[in-house]
RNA sequence: GCGGAUGGCUGGAUGGCCGCACGUCUUCGGGCGUGAGGAAAGUCCGGACUUCAUGAAGCAAAGGCGGCGGGUAACGCCCGCCCGGGGUAACCCGAGGGAAAGCGCAACAGAAAGCAAACUACCUGUCUUCGGACGGGAAAAGGUGAAACGGUGGGGUAAGAGCCCACCACGGUGAUGGUAACAUCACUGGUAUGGCAAGCCCCGCCUGAAGCAAAACCAAGUAGGAACCGCGCGGCCUGUAAGGGUCGGGGCCGCUUUAGCCCCAGCAGGUUCGGGUGGUUGCAAGAGCGCAUCAGUAAUGAUGCGCCCAGAUGAAUGGUCAUCAAGGGCUUCGGCCUGAACAAAAUCCGGCUUACAGGCCAUCCGCGAAA
RNA sequence: GCCGCUGUAGCUCAGAUGGUAGAGCACGUCAUUCGUAAUGAUGUGGCCGGAGGUUCAAGUCCUCUCAGCGGCA
């Protein structure tokens, strides 16, 4: 993680960046909800995986959850994971997310703890489009 | 200074913006406070706590511990000492009771693997076909093995042997010192007592079982199940009957004894429990931490003062940027690059074990004139 | 979090009471067949998950450790 010249423009800007995850997203916590994604839209970028899926419930919430299974490491790094993932949906979901979806992130071995944090946004960015088509 | 030994500490700092969990205040906008470790790890020991088992005593089984003394709530931990081994030394290592209570084991090799015996070789008697055969003595030498019934030296003898002597080792007795393990000294014995108990075992001591996913409570109330209430209830005696008395059987953690408790046809019904779901409690003031004084060689204890220090449950302590910094690498000596290991609570404590980049401190030892 | 179980040949498993580690499948070679399969014969292949310890000697006994798997509201 090296930090470069032109990352450092876009960040510190307090104007952009939202508020708190739980304003806007609920998490996900039932076992059925995530084998419910599970079967939804998939995309894989270097960084992570993500799920999708319309619940078609009626209700306008986006709900999110975050899976760092034992494949991902130890203890430690299965919590470096799972926080620069609560941290990208925080900083992506409320503008791009849809209403009325789930979305569950899955964490991988040594990428998703050490890439670089600007590209793992792009990355979000990218795989949200492709999950939404 | 170089090379070591031991014990302990630390294991990034400051700030900006955005964000998380808990607590608290609130004018409901938000503000304030706190927020991973020395190992939080492995789950190897010891407890607290909770539930289960009817109480007590004894026995058995199973498991563990094991030099001595002390510390502790307790321990398999810690401290001090003893003994044995290693090291020039500082110091380190040791599951360190019993093998003369008993059973068992030792492959292969070797004559022989634990009662002692005797293959080759040694000494000697008889016979001899001169190759040796048979008998006696003896256990020093040879070879085998991980291990062969004390070791070294001398005397002695036909050859030899604790057969005799000196020293060492070992056993027994006594004295002295020490709380003790044990040590030292004196006398004495003359081979008895080889190894393995992390083989069975013996001796001494300890242990009821499970575990916070324990467990308690609340809400909602359904399928199948259990218990209690009610009707009613084993044999015998007495009584018209109600009732009373007496004798049994079974169950209550492996066994026994004793005390006590429960059950012993069936069922339309009523009540409760239990199974699954969600929530609350357990769940954060404790064998607590810091400082000082005193007692003690020390582990540790006592007293006084001060402090409050995580509490999540798909599981908080983060993201990003800047500055600084120990250290490392390169160097044209201007500087440039890099820039933290092992690893994150899950009821809580006391230990042990394992992992750990780098840095710091103290004490001690050897070499060296000294640094 | 707590409590258990298993690690042996390429794979699936044996291995009593410490003494030269075995079986089946697979693989190689040969035979049989015109050829293949099947069958028969024969051979290769292991530091017994890792590190220490006890013992003369450890797959086996003891301690620590690393993986994998299962159960408990």
């Amino acid at each position: 993680m090296k930090p470069s010249e032109a990352t450092q423009g876009t960040l510190g800007n307090a104007g952009e960046t939202p508020p708190a995850v739980s304003v806007c997203l609920h998490v996900l916590k039932k076992r059925t909800d995530f084998l419910a994604c599970n079967k939804g839209n998939y995309r894989g970028v270097k960084g992570f995986v993500l799920q999708a899926r319309d619940r078609q419930d009626g209700t306008t919430d986006i709900r999110v959850g975050f899976t760092c299974s034992k494949k991902v490491g130890n203890a430690v790094a299965r919590n470096r994971a799972k926080r620069r993932l609560r941290e990208v949906a925080r900083l992506t979901l409320p503008q791009m997310g849809r209403a009325g979806w789930d979305y569950v992130l899955i964490g991988k071995r040594e990428v998703t703890a050490t890439r670089d944090f600007q590209v793992m946004l792009s990355d979000m960015k990218y795989a949200l489009k492709k999950v939404h088509e």
